[in-house]
DNA sequence: GCAAAAACAGCAAGAACTTGCAAAAACCTA
DNA sequence: TAGGTTTTTGCAAGTTCTTGCTGTTTTTGC
């Protein structure tokens, strides 16, 4: 492999991720770690990225961000999404829903952590083919234009068979009483059908969402095994959700 | 063989896959090293490419455009997709493959033009959704890392379920006698059950990629209805493909 | 403050590059 | 066509670049 490839490589992930650990890099490239360091000292010359103690970041990581501007947003998500991956284990097979948070978790889930993901999102399919090890299984269907995220028969007809160890459920809106609910018809349906297919139910939410409720219901959070948010588990928060049988993270 | 043929081909080859090793070109022409190092240099001073350590590069090889950083490649392509769009027409149900050629008529594509469109790719995918008139399938099941694309049974069998007007596959390898070939076995089945469930069949070649032949054959000529290239189809390069009862254009 | 991980410096083998040169081929020009 | 000139090509020797390994120093997390 030319060095100019190796270059590009890392560019390009950096680009991506933000940000990036030189033993990812020395293990998908399968160079020695020494030369990987080389070349992220050379870049960081050039001033195409910034190296840091095991690592690099882009430059505009901490300046702007790609999604919605909001820095404190991509935080909390960020935040969320790392106490997610943590409770992923080596040879899950999961489920993902679509979303900014879940796209988070994707990007972030280790590089060499052998998983297998199902998901009806696009950006998240996207994200997780950077994982080597993950397998990836798009469950096919009618995209939606905004959300690109497949709906309809084909995809809660393709979930009706499944059973999977975890499903993630990313951005949705969720309240105490009136449990987890989504403006979008279709979206119910195959959130539904995933949370069937699935032993156990992670939901994700930025506390922003909390106690907010939109038209349609897609389940009540006794159906839910776990919550994560970005704030402390005892925050006062979270109190309202704590008479359900629930797991706080 | 003269300097001039190895300038083009040396030039062919770095458009084509954007870097090439001076052993490989060594190689491939029958000529010592030294030589394909002075023909590089040369055309690296006119220019026409970058020099590296161990090879060369086409420029913009470097760049970060989503899109194929080669522009002479790139032209090509956007000329074969202008001429497949002026082949589409209002209402129809297509299937289209993957590969960046595709991906340039899935850009192509008249906003306004009402059309339902299958895919394993999500690439494709992606370009398509910014095309509100446009219905996007996805073909869901396993996606290759590299391609970022769909294979295996759920493809197959979804496919053998569809009869659509129109199939368009991208890139691929052409020849008069060995026909469409590839290199992934499983793309080939996609490829196959695509052929399959459409009544007619268009194929897109850049000429780079006109009599070249790969390991695992998707099909002959005789079941494709039209070639799409960026020649002029009077082009004596075509001959080859003209006693196939082929529409060229 | 300690152990583990990461970074650094120096070294050696191998690959790639440069330079100079001579043989062969191609190109004039008479 | 013969003889001289230029260009092209391959070879060899020496140099530089790249890369992985070693041992040492620095940083990090607990």
């Amino acid at each position: 492999m030319l060095k100019e490839e190796r270059h590009k490589y890392i560019l390009d992930q950096v680009h991506l991720h933000h940000r990036i650990l030189l033993n990812d890099l020395s293990d998908a490239l399968n160079v020695s770690i020494d030369t990987v360091r080389r070349d992220v000292k050379e870049l960081h010359q050039e001033k195409k990225l910034k190296k840091v103690h095991g690592g690099a970041t882009s430059f505009g990581f901490m300046t702007f961000s790609k999604d919605d501007g909001n820095i404190y947003l991509q935080s909390k998500k960020i935040q969320i999404a790392e106490k997610t991956v943590s409770l992923l284990s080596e040879g899950q097979v999961i489920l993902m829903s679509g979303g900014t948070t879940n796209m988070e978790v994707a990007k972030l889930i280790p590089k060499k952590l052998p998983l297998t993901v199902f998901t009806p999102s696009l950006h998240v399919a996207m994200a997780l083919l950077d994982h080597k090890d993950v397998e990836v299984i798009f469950l096919g269907g009618k995209l939606l234009h905004d959300a690109k995220f497949a709906v309809g028969g084909t995809v809660v007809n393709a979930l009706s068979q499944l059973r999977v160890d975890l499903c993630i459920l990313g951005t949705g809106y969720l309240d105490a009483v009136y449990g987890l609910t989504e403006f979008d018809w279709e979206v119910i349906q195959v959130k539904q059908a995933m949370i069937r297919a699935a032993k156990k139910t992670i939901i994700l939410s930025v506390s922003d969402k909390l106690h907010s409720v939109q038209k349609y219901k897609t389940c009540d959070l006794t159906a839910v095994h776990t919550l994560v948010t970005e704030l402390d588990p005892q925050d006062p928060l979270l109190d309202a959700f704590r008479e359900f049988d629930l797991k706080l993270v």
